[in-house]
RNA sequence: GGCGGCAUGGCCAAGUGGUAAGGCAGCGGCCUGCAAAGCCGUUAUCCAUCAGUUCGAAUCUGAUUGCCGCCU
């Protein structure tokens, strides 16, 4: 990788960090955190509990869509038990059709682990969004908030001109970004296209510029780890709960409240699956067949952003004492770790 | 017991003499303000088995096995 680099990096990076103070210093008294992270199904709630109980530690949550209010039973959000046991946070603060993104969470879960570090207590991240928690440990580039008009304008010259010509646009504006991004990733084209036009400067000289240097708290990072094949069968058996419990009933609450199916909250795994055959697009076995396919789809895709992170432990979820002796090491050895 | 049909990768399936479409599922990967989203790549030395015809067969012939129909 290019974490050479690091000069250029740090000056920019600094707004990032001024919730914390001095961010890039890599001083003795940086917040610690553990990261408890792994893929959807495999019971990182659980864990998480159990070990926050035994730490008299919070627990930030790092997942996308269990910041949503009334989506309880297809995020499988930790039940008011579990959250009696132990206090969440990032967890039912916006309504499923309020915005949300990656920055917006690492500006939050970032106060509130320089808050809780003033406290004296211990912070556990939890959660399968790898991105957020990038953005949580790293931080992300410094742009203004993305002008919506922009985007808007963009997303519409898609359809008149055709994404092969902003393609093009782009490859000329910005060929180090061109070259990283595929031409049909629609997604990251837009994306690289408004940055350039808001701060007048390539989204690949940001990029390089920030590079993830930045390295305000001190982190353990823990995976929980489970065979494919025993995941797959988890995932399988937990779609089945969930309908149990109700995902149908909740999916229809939430469109009767009028919180139409395309909504990002809504297009999400279950959320969409329930939605397609309430509106009769899907048979109720093929709803529930691809609602779980999609499931292990996505931890699939979550193994694979966790695997490329070097710094992360994996460990089994069945041995919790071998977990708690590792955080232990963590919060008492105040020599730094490589990280 | 007799007659007929069908046997192609995990599943569905095209291909009737010239060197194995496609879909699904799976697998591998990417990811810097929508990330449970979005995007890329990949999967049959071989067509039930054996023998034969042919320069050449998944494709033709015969036998065997299995499955499905129909008949006595």
């Amino acid at each position: 990788m290019d974490k050479a680099i690091s000069p250029v990096g740090i000056t920019s990076g600094r707004g990032g960090t001024s919730v914390t103070g001095q961010g890039e210093t890599h001083s003795i008294d940086r917040p610690r955190i553990i990261v408890i992270c792994g893929p959807t199904g495999l019971g990182k709630t659980a864990v998480a509990v159990t070990l926050a109980e035994a730490f008299h530690a919070e627990i930030i949550s790092a997942d996308s869509m269990q910041i949503y209010r009334h989506m309880t039973i297809g995020t499988a959000k930790p039940t008011p038990l579990e959250q009696a046991g132990a206090p969440h946070h990032m967890i039912d603060i916006v309504d499923p059709d309020q915005s949300f993104d990656a920055a917006q969470y690492a500006r939050m879960a970032r106060a509130i682990v320089v808050d809780l570090h003033g406290k004296g207590r211990s912070v556990l991240v939890v959660g399968g969004t790898g991105l957020y928690i990038k953005a949580l440990v790293h931080g992300l580039f410094q742009a203004e908030p993305p002008d919506p008009h922009i985007r808007q304008r963009l997303k519409e010259e898609v359809e008149t001109i055709g994404m092969d010509v902003l393609y093009r646009r782009l490859v000329a504006d910005d060929p180090a970004a061109a070259g990283k991004i595929h031409a049909n990733d629609q997604f990251r084209i837009i994306r690289a296209l408004e940055v350039r036009e808001a701060t007048g400067q390539p989204i690949s000289d940001l990029h390089q510029a920030h590079g993830f240097v930045d390295e305000p708290f001190a982190v353990l990072k823990i995976g929980l780890h489970m065979e494919r094949d025993a995941l797959y069968d988890r995932i399988n058996r937990r779609v089945d709960a969930m309908i149990d419990k109700g995902l149908l009933a909740e999916v229809q609450g939430l469109l009767t409240m009028g919180y139409s199916a395309d909504l990002k909250s809504m297009q999400s795994i279950g959320y969409r699956h329930m939605a397609a055959f309430i509106q009769g697009h899907l048979s109720w076995d093929e709803a529930v067949r691809t609602l779980k396919r999609d499931t292990r789809r996505y931890a699939k895709r979550q193994l694979t952003w966790f695997n490329k992170d070097p710094g992360l432990l994996w460990m089994n979820p069945d041995n919790p004492d071998a977990i708690r002796l590792q955080i232990e090491h963590f919060l008492q050895n105040r020599q730094t770790e490589p990280q």
